[in-house]
DNA sequence: TGTACATCAGTGAACGCGCGTTCACTGATGTAC
DNA sequence: TGTACATCAGTGAACGCGCGTTCACTGATGTAC
């Protein structure tokens, strides 16, 4: 009823499917993720995003309104990356909060600077950044928190999972930003040690390191 | 009789006093050192540095060969003034690490967007700098972890004092990226908690917050 | 002490460039008949 | 099944703008005499 109606009103054709406009749209989210973890928000243009997607600038504006936009669903896109049990990056699921931070914090991550965690990759830049960014940063940290929040019981639960929350994004933001590689070890493993012991999870065979 | 020698050379005249050159060089890194911490390195103009400072765009360049040179700079800024007992931000010197880490993730460090460490308020802008400015936030970050290991005793010490400049570090800066400033003073004082019970500290009078 | 001069910190117009965004257009596609 | 049409994702030239940097110039200053 309401397809014939709206079909009478003169709207007719449908080039292309739904499905190869979300399909573009994906695409230029997920090379504007890897773009701004490596380069950050305004060290990526526009063009170098629709270029990596295979695509031209002026498309862009068919998919996002401005560049901020883009920025925005970059951050959040992790979240629905977790929810389809999608594998970029420390995405998957895990048994613990102790690998949770193993591997957070693991070498493997320290190295890949396209998947990182946007929540390490990216805190300066968001501080700066406009509230739909701010937002969607919030939105990434509550998720992180409340995994790591399963880990303990009790009052202190959240305030636990707060605190080494900051301690994994701190220590590989930390790690990131140092010219030497050996401090960089270092600050990762130091940062490993205590947040694991908090939980008392350092017991544990050294995983996936 | 060197003095003599050049000056026959033709090294004649001295306008302006050298001290001169100096403090308008010093005025420029304070102005910079401000804005950087505001809006980071490439939000930033050197039109908008030197207009703060008081001059005009073309003189930058008596001063610096690069903008990133000024970069490298303005992180190690903050070492010329801890040494000279400057009073800008958390740089007075501290009784004990407690104090020091009580003030770092304070309300008034959160909200001093000027005058804040740049090991908090710069690293993912530092982690895409070139070589310069990665060796003067090591440079930063050392003098910080000394700092704190003198809190400390035994082979741990360093461990401790790395893990510790990771949460304060961390901490702020998730706390500076969200929207939600309840969350963010959660984030603080979760993150200060278990940095002042690493070191026993956390009994003490909760001094200035 | 006073004057001529050499220096160089500071000026501001100009440079080439890349940016975010706009827009007239093209052409692959699904629908109507 | 085949053809004409309407749609709209994608194109690429163009827009105005601000950037980092250069450069010919200015004028305040210290020095020589």
């Amino acid at each position: 009823m309401l397809g014939a109606a709206s079909r009478a009103k003169g709207e007719r054709a449908m080039p292309y499917t739904p499905e190869h406009k979300a399909e573009t749209r994906r695409k230029i989210v997920e090379s504007a993720r890897r773009l701004f973890n490596r380069q950050g928000f305004t060290g990526v243009s526009i063009d170098e995003i629709m270029a990596d997607a295979g695509l031209t600038r002026g498309g862009f504006y068919n998919h996002f309104n401005t560049k901020e936009e883009l920025y925005a669903e970059v951050v959040q896109q992790v979240l629905a990356c977790r929810e389809t049990n999608g594998d970029a990056g420390p995405s998957r699921t895990y048994n613990h909060a102790g690998e949770f931070i193993a591997a957070y914090l693991s070498q493997a991550h320290y190295e890949d600077r396209e998947n990182s965690c946007p929540l390490m990759a990216l805190p300066s830049d968001v501080a700066r950044g406009g509230e739909p960014v701010k937002r969607a940063y919030r939105q990434v940290l509550e998720y992180m928190v409340e995994n790591l929040e399963t880990g303990f019981s009790g009052p202190e639960a959240r305030r636990r999972a707060l605190a080494i929350a900051a301690l994994c994004i701190g220590g590989m933001a930390v790690a990131r930003a140092v010219d030497d590689v050996k401090l960089a070890h270092d600050i990762r493993e130091a940062a490993k040690d205590m947040a694991l012991s908090v939980g008392g999870w350092n017991k544990l065979p050294a995983a996936a390191e």
